[in-house]
DNA sequence: TGCCGATGTTAGAACGCTCCAACGGTTCTG
DNA sequence: CAGAACCGTTGGAGCGTTCTAACATCGGCA
């Protein structure tokens, strides 16, 4: 009975078949159309389940004009960061009936230029890149092929746009915070070319040459490591500051093993401050205070700037500005004799 | 002269009609076959660069009788393990020329098996699962349709190999390296029903018993909070032990936190070893001793296994382990005294 | 001279689905 | 009672590839 078949999967063909009607009529009803008489309606569906019928998303795809497939490529994996911002756009994009096509670019760029190849051939309705180290230049010429959407970074081009955290307010929410402490010598260690660190950096140094104190900045990275060495620059240039801001959680909880090798009690004599809020940072054994990026409504909004992106067809860019809020934890204290 | 398309995108037609050949020759051409005349095979070459060709991967995927397609489902992307399995897997499929599909679960039930149904969707030639908290009756039936390896989680039956960590090995590491330091009152907070943990727990009071010692085992998870608990119950139950070997590195993180807080020093008082490895264990904050889990081997393995099984079509299961080791940081020490 | 095997190329049939135009039949409308 | 309007249904074209079998063309060899 059964014609042979290169793999186990039942077709259509064969469902409609069992069903006793036309493969059209078969796909309608299985897709749910409201056209198809209630009989016919349960027949085919008894049979594709009796058949275990499975749709070859392939054979849609390519058939189909209508459904969208939107791609997001995230550089990093290991970065928590990013799988809250998945969730979000997982989520979003269910809600919206997209299907996600995930990727990754082990963090180099010639990765990352195969990841979003990979997209490209399987033709994405658009892109959204978390984390991406891929130049100007590149992005543009992307963005003229697929909508694209960057997370965490800005670039300016047509069918480019952004979502990122408001790092002027979450540089504000770390400086004032400080500064209620008591506290008036505040160091920050930056995040050197990290996305969203110059910004921060600046930020930093406006708001508390504003407040009249001085502010002391060393650069770094975000990276543990990066923190580690930050606070031994620190040590050698002078007197130690009695808060920290770190470019990041990874930043900070570096910063936070370098005081205590070399003596200082956290938040006794110098307080910590970091910025993410990964899940490091909620750690009890860590306890970081740090500013909440909201990562899951990132990638929600990331989606819904395409959903509407799609359904206006506009070109000029877009960017959105998400709002952080201060999680005060363990790490921040007034300082040591005011 | 360009035809209208209802994408942006150039077809194979497209790229032969502008070299002057057939489709046929142009798609030989492209993926490099050798029975193709050398001008041909350039003129070929420059008319796909000129028009920007990108071969549509649905349409050759459902063409193609050869290229292969195997599936990972990561069921929680938050747990760092993964991120690394994900690494061996990614490369070694790169290097079989298979393509990955990703796929994660939201770690809910009805999220993984959403998730599975995607990968079958796809027609992929395997699954991966890591994580996976299905059933061993879903997983049969998973396996019925298309070869699957489970990563960290043994099940038997046809179809189904397994990649997991040698538990046996890696416990023995553990009481091993605690016995040298001499520890005589050891305890363990357990895994509860996770991957894994049943095994970890019987060798732990096997090994413990044949040392002549008598073994402490409170019951847990593999989570922070429950560490921490842990650490709760075990001073309730009697006298702190001088060393505890916890689930995993999560929940040795939440027994170091419970340590402190009860006034208690690590490892001066007490001795903590997780197991595990993960990012957080090497963070210079937290330096916990613990065994390393070769996961990108363990991703790696996985691959191998499903390309002999496509090499081979066989059936039986496999089962592999592999060998953990031993990474001492600074949370274990000799007891206080001896 | 005629046949052979290479070599390079091609037309056309798959692959499994969705879409479109059109179908016969029933029911409504005037 | 003719025609319009609707309903459920269908055949067949189309999506962009790969694959198969057959096709010229050509130099080499008997």
């Amino acid at each position: 009975m059964a014609t042979k078949k290169r793999s186990g999967y039942a077709t259509l063909e064969d469902v409609a078949r069992a069903a006793g009607v036309s493969r059209a009529l078969a796909s309608l009803a299985l897709r749910g159309s409201t056209r198809v008489a209630p009989a016919s309606r349960d027949r085919i569906v008894a049979a594709a389940r009796r058949l275990g019928y499975r749709p070859n998303a392939m054979a849609s795809q390519l058939a189909s004009k209508n459904d969208v497939i939107i791609g997001l490529l995230i550089n990093d994996l290991h970065n928590p960061f990013f799988s809250d911002v998945h969730d979000g756009v997982r989520d979003e994009a269910a809600t919206s009936n997209y299907e996600l096509l995930l990727t990754t670019g082990r963090s180099l760029d010639v990765g990352e230029e195969q990841a979003v190849g990979r997209l490209l051939d399987h033709r994405v309705s658009a892109v959204m890149l978390a984390g991406t180290t891929l130049s100007p230049a590149r992005l543009k010429a992307l963005s003229a092929r697929t909508p694209a959407v960057l997370i965490g970074r800005r670039v300016s081009g047509p069918n480019l746009d952004s979502v990122m955290i408001d790092d002027f307010e979450g540089v504000a929410l770390v400086v004032r915070h400080l500064l209620e402490l008591g506290h008036r010598r505040i160091a920050h260690i930056d995040g050197g070319r990290g996305a969203g660190a110059d910004l921060r950096r600046r930020t930093f140094v406006r708001l508390v040459e504003e407040a009249g104190l001085e502010p002391i900045v060393v650069s770094g990275e975000f990276t543990e490591d990066a923190g580690f060495r930050g606070v031994e620059t620190l040590r050698r240039i002078g007197p130690m500051p009695t808060a920290i801001f770190a470019g990041n959680d990874m930043s900070a909880v570096g910063a936070m093993a370098a005081l205590e090798a070399s003596g200082y009690s956290v938040p006794r004599d110098v307080s910590v401050i970091g910025f993410d809020n990964n899940f490091v940072a909620g750690l009890r054994h860590v306890s970081l205070t740090t500013v909440d990026q909201p990562r899951q409504l990132i990638g929600a909004t990331a989606v819904r700037m395409i959903r509407d992106r799609l359904a206006d067809g506009r070109d000029k860019p877009r960017h959105e500005l998400v709002t952080p809020t201060l999680v005060v934890r363990a790490t921040t204290a007034p300082p040591r004799r005011i």
